[in-house]
DNA sequence: TTGGCGAATTAAACAATGTGTAATTAAAAT
DNA sequence: ATTTTAATTACACATTGTTTAATTCGCCAA
């Protein structure tokens, strides 16, 4: 044992998000353990702290390489675009089939970490990715009704993107929403179709009160 | 020690459930260990494994208490109804003043607890307390558009409710959104905003496609 | 009153967890 | 070939949830 060189920094830091994301799938969060990552890479716990700061330093990686690729199959979207209205249905339906497809993975996201350091180089990615996402949203707002301020459209595109995402983590990982003759797929589109609706019809704010 | 009848079951329980909710509020959601909350109400950790199953169980409890007092603001709001649009905002707040005030206690309830035991009272009682939840601004929508199917209306109660949570909960607990120049009741506010609109002028489905 | 029965409470123990450290091993450098 | 250095491990430690055996006290019958 004690072979150097056997994988490089890089490699045991990918070895290790991989060795996750297969936990995590194959029998679920709570069995993410640090002797288990591991030995899922054929490493024993001591590399793991030579590579990651802590466990949620190496969950965060993780988180991050997961919206890494989810914006990435957004983008592709994106780009095959028609038009915005069917194209934001069409972004939702990324974020609903990771939910569906890996539960797991879908629970780390919304994994609350104890934030004992400030602001970590890592933690400044997921945020722009983030970011990202929500301007990819916001695009396509835009093109809905160009005639919106800009400003009032990112807090749209938020607000929206917010709902679709609390959506997903409400009916795949909280209690709530369990007698759910409404799934997931359904209640997204509803939301949707709605909000774009009052997006493109809701002209002035006095508007509203008409109780 | 050893005291016999210091305290009834009954009795316990609350204290547990109270405990939690200290240790919560002062010292955040990593605080909560059997050891601190058996410490909190001046007992030891046997005496919680007489009461509780398990730590997730006593954990199930506090929300249902969280969910109850949360289902009882509600109500109130609602009897005090002046009309359908804006009580729907003022269940809203209640809501986020939660999740403002009591950011810990929001998060217990988002906390996912090991599927072990099937469908169990307490878990019963949660849903039931959701589903009630649901139900009070189901009738707000169908008071604010009468003409509308109650399946229909049902449905749109659920996203709606689903996505405030949402935002509730990402902003709240998760590493989304920590750029939040946009806060949680702008954020509120626009989606509810927008979506009623959507639901108020919004007749037909097959309107949609219009990209 | 007293002796003991039974329930309430605890103390102690167990396995598993995250995390740190000193010891080992092997590759590279001299 | 020997030393140095970095990678890897084995071990140790504190803390967690959970269980069990031991205690301690209230109560009731004799």
């Amino acid at each position: 044992m004690a072979r150097r060189n056997d994988h490089s920094r890089e490699e045991i830091r990918q070895l290790a998000i991989q060795a996750v994301l297969d936990i995590v799938d194959v029998d679920g969060n709570a069995a993410v353990t640090a002797r288990m990552v591991a030995k899922k890479m054929g490493y024993t716990v001591g590399t793991l702290y030579l590579v990651f700061r802590n466990l949620d330093d190496l969950l965060l990686q993780v988180n991050s390489k997961l919206l890494q690729h989810l914006y990435g199959d957004m983008n592709v979207v994106a780009q095959n675009s028609e038009g915005p209205w069917d194209t934001i249905f069409e972004l939702a339906k990324c974020y609903v089939s990771l939910a569906e497809h890996h539960p797991g993975r879908w629970q780390l996201l919304s994994h609350r970490r104890d934030n004992t350091l400030g602001h970590d180089a890592v933690e400044n990615e997921v945020d722009n990715i983030v970011e990202d996402i929500f301007v990819l949203v916001q695009t396509e707002l835009m093109r809905l009704v160009p005639t919106r301020g800009s400003k009032e459209t990112a807090i749209a595109a938020r607000a929206l993107w917010s709902a679709i995402h609390g959506i997903c983590i409400v009916t795949a990982s909280s209690h709530l929403c369990r007698r759910a003759h409404y799934d997931v797929r359904l209640l997204v589109h509803t939301l949707i179709h709605t909000y774009l609706s009052g997006f493109m019809f809701d002209k002035i704010e006095s508007l509203a009160p008409r109780s």
